[in-house]
DNA sequence: ACATGATTCAATATATCAATTGAATGATCA
DNA sequence: TGATCATTCAATTGATATATTGAATCATGT
């Protein structure tokens, strides 16, 4: 009884799926996460992601021509970055979507991430209390150039590979936060797990760098 | 120098991309803009989207694998319905980014919509300011079985295809706000445009019910 | 102007996806 | 139990997406 879709109708929706498709790929959206920190060249990317430079350069345009992320150029080199701060959030719903529908994802995090971290991650607007009243230590464990790309403003950096010679650097008492790149970057799980068997009171920040900066909280980058 | 991936991190990219996927194609797109007005059976979806019966019940499979649509049996049928209401968020953030960065949605947008409706539309927040007041009339111009799924709490139905005729029942010199789908359904732009020939004052509400359901804000569903 | 280095293009082979058709389930109602 | 109806399955065909390779651009610095 229902009459099928007008016509203009249909080609909204041809778009939306232009754009669900840019992000319908595993290393797509590898790129978009490693985007979501901050500018970056196709040599980089392709270096960060293990793809090859052509095959980064491809998807990087497909990308670019659905209006995902946008570039420029700067000398000899071409930096791209996310063309808009929403789709930081749709990334992050796509990931809730992910974390609390499929299963085998659940499977995932079950077996490799909650055994790392016990304790219950802190949430963005608790750290920034805490951070307020001087209570917490907060710890960047990003590589250095991250870190130098944009951080939580009053962050200290030290990459998660220093993190072992570096441990001096840490008031003894104090509580310590570290984060990344997102909920689902390693790097926080381990920085917590290496820093808890070293007898500090570690916690890892629930989400990551891109989503802190999409919130509108303090950051300090270039 | 930065290495490659580590397993787990691309075992998840891989999961994320599932959902993804499940996204990237315009007529599931279809499918969950109209389930997001509630519970559908096969046959309905079918006749709504224009699909045939075995596609349409091929596309709900495929979300129903991923984790984005869940279905239950009622007697001889099988209804269909969205998983999550991070479903909706993840919808519109994909709608957002489409309407923000992609140069042929614009295109589309200010052919088809903008001429349709120069008036601004009304915000949710604003709109339930209002009604509290008693200051408008809403009206839902979905069809009927759309409004009987769900609603705007105290808006009154009256489906597009009958407002011609139906235009005595409306108070004459109230504010009237029209709704149907979401941003990008054309009925309450048509309705509006109706509503204005014929004298009254009438305005779109910017967003449709899924988003208002989605919002918490208050409905009537069965 | 020329060599350099970063990025992109073009062409190919492989893999994955979509619509159609007709047959197979599986719950209901007589 | 058997007929019916809604939904799903299986197989086919045509279309689309991906990674790889090697060549082509295009701004820069000498």
């Amino acid at each position: 009884m229902a009459s099928t879709p007008d016509l203009p109708t249909r080609l909204l929706f041809a778009q939306f799926a232009v754009v669900a498709k840019a992000l319908a790929n595993e290393h797509r959206l590898m790129l978009l996460q490693l985007l979501a920190q901050g500018e970056r060249g196709v040599e980089t990317l392709a270096e960060m992601s293990g793809l090859s430079v052509a095959n980064t350069s491809q998807h990087l345009q497909h990308l670019r021509r659905t209006g995902v992320v946008t570039a420029r150029r700067q000398g000899k080199r071409i930096l791209y970055r996310l063309a808009d701060d929403v789709v930081v959030t749709l990334l992050s719903s796509l990931r809730q979507v992910a974390e609390r529908n499929v299963a085998e994802v659940q499977r995932l995090l079950d077996g490799y991430f909650r055994e790392r971290d016990s304790l219950e991650p802190i949430g963005r607007e608790e750290l920034l209390k805490r951070m307020r009243r001087g209570m917490i230590t907060v710890i960047d464990v990003r590589p250095a150039e991250e870190f130098s790309a944009g951080h939580i403003a009053g962050a200290i950096s030290i990459p998660l590979e220093q993190l072992k010679r570096r441990l001096r650097e840490i008031p003894p008492r104090r509580e310590i936060v570290a984060y990344c790149r997102g909920p689902y970057c390693l790097m926080a799980y381990e920085a917590v797990s290496e820093l808890r068997r070293r007898g500090f009171r570690a916690r890892r920040l629930k989400e990551g760098y891109p989503e802190w900066k999409s919130a509108g909280l303090p950051v300090e980058d270039k």
